[in-house]
DNA sequence: TATGAATGAGGTTTCATTCAT
DNA sequence: CATGAATGAAACCTCATTCAT
């Protein structure tokens, strides 16, 4: 993970991208504003100096670091949606539930949504770049499966706000559990089981009832 | 929230909650690394060597502040979740549910939580502490009323995990995109109507169905 | 010897002295610049403010302190030496020896020289004057002592200047060696002893000698 | 003395040194506790920042100071001490007294000795490593000396720690006269006469007498 | 392109001194 | 007289950034 190649071995055209990931590891141990370029640099296999040779500054890099991640995931997340939500919107949100699940307990893969939660208060610009770049990317494509469920008569007629949240809420809760809160002793859970076992939930809980109280 | 009133007319014991409430403020503005004591002690009205007469030094004012927050959070959690738990388990969670997302919605109060998240990669151990204070009781207090609620015969058997991250998620989630990633044209939700769709969907997605399956 | 004793028992009038007092020990353990005003005033049994109302500053205290000690070495010092040096010097510079030797190996007493010569460099005046106040009169009083020796037939004709360094060195070698240098398995010397066999060289060198060069 | 020429000039790998010599300078004028990293950098030629690149801490460069000056000293006096001490024990003193005053007469060489004297209350480790490696290799060459004496018939019989301090005492002496308790008006000895003058007192002091009292 | 020495602003922390009570 | 809260000027140390090589 950590680069360790020499330099020489090398090709001078992935030096920005070997800065970002090591740039990426710093910030999530130690936050932003405790990480420092040189230990960016080092674990990049680089002086400090050849650093600025790539980025203007640090914050140059966290920016690039939020973009790069931000596109990432907004396409994962967009191309996954979409991907059978006509057809059948339970069975698309069980594939989105488990990927979402398996990525984000990869800490290398949260490590930038959670870094971004982190410095929203110092760069609020962040924040809302991320906010629209992935979180409306997301919120818009969980609606899209809602409202498409309601019209094939699979999903009860509830508030989108609020569905938005129940299909979105347990995840994020997994995400924290399982990386910042964790602790050593926590049971390794299987995230297949586990979407599916949320699924069952959720999907129950919007579908149409015969006889129903509430 | 500023503190303005001279020094000489407040109360010395004071002090310390002052200090306090003036570090969660710069605290949450701009990260605890970049938080510099002179801000702090000028927001508590307070000359920087004053503050050190309270606190030995930035990070005491940290675990301080955490601690503080934890004891508040974790006992109102679980008196709540204790209230009524037993005879109607759905009453029961509406009734959080509303108070957690009312609680959260208020920067000032989901200000700690976020600072622990926040510096979490940085101070492993407020992380470890505020998952045994704060999150396992909550999870807890969650797994009890579920439990309860299959007793009764008003909740169907399901996984417990999953459970506690559908009644638990909706409301992170939330506290996340009305605090951290809110945008200036965000509608103003009623924390008591979302509380209820919320509710209605997780509710319903745990009740026992007469002829169904997943 | 550390001021434990209720404030109110006390008499008002040694609230100085024991300010000094505690002052001297505090500023041979750390130092002047390390030593606190805080620490001295505890060790007085009294505030920070306190200290203030009898002594201006922490330069103040230094100088009162070494003024106190030097009127009393140098009280000491040109009246033993005077003390039947004209019968019989050489029993005047055993008497002298044995004194000094235990004076100077008891911590207490050897604090202020030590201190003076510790703050020497940042204190140029303190040094000229301890040097006037009290090594000349010792210096002095070695001097009259050597010369009158030397008219009763009872010394040599040799260089005043080595003689006196020959008479005084010793002592100071020693005071060094049993307090700052002090190591915990050195030997405990009995000064009686030490004083007499040194007292033997230095005065058998300083005897006439019947057929001899050096 | 001061370094000013401009750093580019100058070799990297000579730093260390050039901050040493300049911390030697700023404590013996100062003291430890009130020298500023700010003025050792200016006098070595460098910005505060460029000494933390050569040291870790201001103590750092005490302690590297205090070895240095260590290894120095305990060097040369060994090397002297034993240079024809076993011919001649007479000749082999003069010889390491006059060295000993002409060295110790410099303020640049007695500098180190002065420092560790001074700062001996707040890092006794300083003082201890000082006893051991320097004090302690002068002690032993020293009763080597005088034991040799002893066995040649040169000396008396006398108790090796009076002698030992008989025969550094003076230098002590004088080398805290000549540096620290220095007044402007003060003769300026030649070091080859004083070193005379003492010898013919210490070692006639020594020397066994055919009729003698004592 | 790469290095690593150097800078200097800025932050935390300490502490002599003051002053209202 | 005495206290202890408060101040504010340093001082140490860190680190983003620059630059000569």
């Amino acid at each position: 993970m950590t680069a360790s190649i020499r330099t020489a071995r090398r090709r001078p055209e992935d030096r920005p991208d070997e800065i970002l990931s090591a740039a990426m590891e710093v910030f999530s141990e130690k936050g932003f504003a405790a990480a420092r370029v040189e230990d960016i640099a080092r674990r990049a296999g680089l002086s400090k100096g050849a650093v600025y040779l790539y980025f203007d500054s640090k914050v140059a890099m966290l920016k690039a670091l939020v973009e790069q991640s931000a596109g990432r995931i907004a396409n994962a997340a967009s191309t996954l949606s979409l991907m059978g939500a006509d057809d059948d919107p339970e069975q698309a949100y069980r594939a989105i539930l488990k990927m979402a699940l398996t990525a984000l307990s990869d800490p290398e893969i949260s490590a930038a949504p959670r870094l971004v939660l982190s410095e929203a208060g110092r760069f609020p610009e962040l924040a809302q770049f991320y906010r629209k770049r992935v979180i409306e990317v997301g919120r818009t494509a969980m609606g899209h499966l809602i409202r498409t469920g309601r019209r094939n008569g699979r999903f009860r007629d509830v508030a989108d706000e609020a569905a938005v949240l129940a299909f979105i809420g347990p995840v994020v809760a997994q995400m924290m559990l399982s990386t910042v809160f964790r602790l050593d002793d926590d049971p390794e859970l299987d995230p297949g089981d586990l979407a599916d076992a949320i699924a069952d939930i959720v999907l129950n809980g919007l579908k149409p009832r015969s006889v129903n109280d509430a």
